[in-house]
DNA sequence: TCGATAGTACTATCTACTTAGTACTACCTG
DNA sequence: CAGGTAGTACTAAGTAGATAGTACTATCGA
């Protein structure tokens, strides 16, 4: 896509967000991880994460038998950009329009708005 | 894509934001509203608008000569519906970590800031 | 009425993400 | 040392969105 919301396809964020959480993780580490959740070929789960590295997000020591990956970028970095292109693009850069939107949804607890709450009176 | 993180283009969404906007738009209006912030060919805007009506987002009115394009979905269902992949696919469904992230961009103003308290502290 | 203009349908191309197969290499084990 | 296993590179195909050209239709003014 030429111009996407998001800089990031769906899989390939599952993938990065697995590396994040394990810290160090080889493929076979992150297929596992994902095959928990649903069916996926350990080639596919490969390519998405050599992707990765291409882009930038993630970097690769060969040094051992198998590539161990890395986060290349910190998943704030990662998380802030792809919020602000959702922020521009879906809510036209209105905060209040995104959170007013984000309050609203079903799946939040009333423990979830208490956290919001800490998080803003915090600023 | 066949696993996205929202199920709108970058594009459909800026043609979707502009018929909101606008409440009944014809192809041209959306077009000339666009070409105010970049170069875009005539046929493109339609060709997305049609998508997003086979998409269900738009729906269109043929009685007149040209085509009047309006809503088919509330803009806070389709926010909300894009937000919630968000959520779940990059903040690990954790509004917490998503306002955490929000708050922290440099875009950010002080009167914003003071807008998601009122928000938060409405509920 | 005829030509210009607006509008639309049809068609096509490009890019990026998703998915996965095949073949090759290296290493460990019996 | 031979076979299995893990890992990787190479290759390929499908899908969706972005972009736009061409051709056809209808309408309005001269």
């Amino acid at each position: 896509m030429r111009n996407p919301i998001t800089p990031l396809g769906g899989t390939e964020m599952e993938v990065l967000r697995h590396v994040w959480r394990l810290g160090r993780a080889t493929t076979r580490e992150v297929h596992d991880a994902i095959r928990d959740t649903r069916r996926i070929a350990y080639t596919t789960v490969m390519t998405v994460m050599k992707n990765l590295v291409a882009k930038g997000y993630l970097a690769q020591d060969q040094s051992g038998p198998a590539h161990v990956y890395t986060a290349a970028r910190r998943p704030d970095d990662v998380r802030s950009t792809l919020l602000s292109g959702v922020l521009d693009k879906v809510f036209g850069g209105s905060p209040g329009a995104l959170v007013q939107s984000l309050v609203q949804q079903e799946s939040l607890t009333d423990a979830d708005r208490d956290e919001l709450r800490r998080i803003i009176d915090a600023l």
